[in-house]
DNA sequence: CCCTTTTTGTGACGGCCGTCACACGGCAAA
DNA sequence: TTTGCCGTGTGACGGCCGTCACAAAAAGGG
């Protein structure tokens, strides 16, 4: 069992421990950064999901470090009980299985969309993936509580400024709207059009 | 079995097949394109790897397309049978499990090069990562064959003329020489350096 | 050998966006 | 209230590199 305050950093990359981790309540950011400071967030995880089988699996240094966001209570598996556990239980195992697979696939939906479109695309990307359905009104989505620009923008790879500019572009469509710690997604199928327009490269030249 | 000539599309991405392909002879390319026709490579696959167990495993569709590079022979396992293969082998299924690790942190590498590095230094990177040790000279490393700079390019998410730019850049300083198909890599050391002191933003600007 | 196709090298141009700088608003502590 | 601090919005500037264009060199193929 391990106890975190928001800020702690729970597992540096490049350590050698191979503990598996589960989060019993709270939320964590797995990170990187680069030489010279900047974030890179590969994942946010919350309540009921884990992290650290890479390293339980292959025996191999972490590969990224964790950071609580909040307060957050782990339940620490050491390696050894977790291989027992995947020769034990095959139904584990293939959970197991399921989740690294989708590490991979969005790892791969990631590599895409930095090699192919272009920061401010990423950032509307972003978007939209963040929003849910309003839970009031139909067809209404929201971002609530909209996080800091800087940690949008360490997940998809741009920075602070541009993230802001790309909001403020939006503004004045009428697309989103901001209110306090929300932000609204007003009309979501329009957003997508207007992205996937972008993505044709309508934007008119440059890059992809 | 299948049978497949260079060049030849063995897997299409967002085909619904589950087969999991093992390859026998020859070499494979996993790889994407954007819209706008750009080529993203993922991994060069060659004789006794194996490819197609995310579908297998998690039932969606192929995530990457895929094409032979050479003349390719292939065993085809139903996704049946290769999950019957993880219920009763544990054996395999841990070795699965390490190829999806594997998987999973060569992407994490990938999403923080693209972040982080220039696009002339990602190409000094995938120079170094494709680099072999001479067999003849102790401390020359080579690569040969050279693939065409276009490939070396959708590896490292850039444009061939930025890849022909970079090593024009490079053949001057004496650290490698062209011969033929042959890249030499003269003082590795000294070319891990460089890149190191150009990562430090030593380049004295920009990007990262 | 010639002829075609592929690969490679380089120049010019222009735009995205990273960097720096600074101002403003909200919120907490003093 | 004042004083910080954090998050946000914006302007200016400059360089990397994607795009286009064209030429030369290799690589096959017959």
């Amino acid at each position: 069992w391990r106890h975190c305050r928001p800020g702690e950093t729970v597992l540096e990359r490049g350590s050698e421990s191979q503990e598996v981790l589960f989060i019993i309540r709270g939320a964590v950011n797995i990170v990187n950064f680069s030489l010279s400071g900047r974030e890179v967030a590969y994942a946010t995880l919350g309540a009921g999901e884990s992290f650290g089988e890479l390293a339980a699996i292959d025996g191999q240094p972490r590969s990224a470090s964790v950071v609580a966001t909040e307060t957050t209570l782990l339940a620490v598996l050491p390696s050894a009980e977790f291989l027992n556990l995947l020769q034990e239980r095959a139904e584990v195992t293939f959970r197991v299985l399921q989740n690294l697979t989708t590490m991979v696939r969005s790892g791969d939906i990631r590599i895409m969309e930095l090699s192919t479109l272009a920061a401010t695309q990423r950032v509307y990307a972003e978007i939209l993936r963040m929003a849910r359905p309003d839970t009031a009104v139909p067809d209404l989505w929201v971002i609530h509580p909209l996080p800091p620009l800087r940690e949008i923008a360490s997940r998809v790879s741009t920075t602070r400024e541009t993230v802001a500019r790309a909001l403020g572009q939006l503004y004045p469509t009428g697309l989103v709207r901001r209110k306090g710690k929300s932000l609204y997604i007003m009309d979501r199928p329009k957003f997508e059009e207007k992205l996937a327009s972008l993505r044709a490269d309508g934007g008119g030249h440059h890059h992809v």
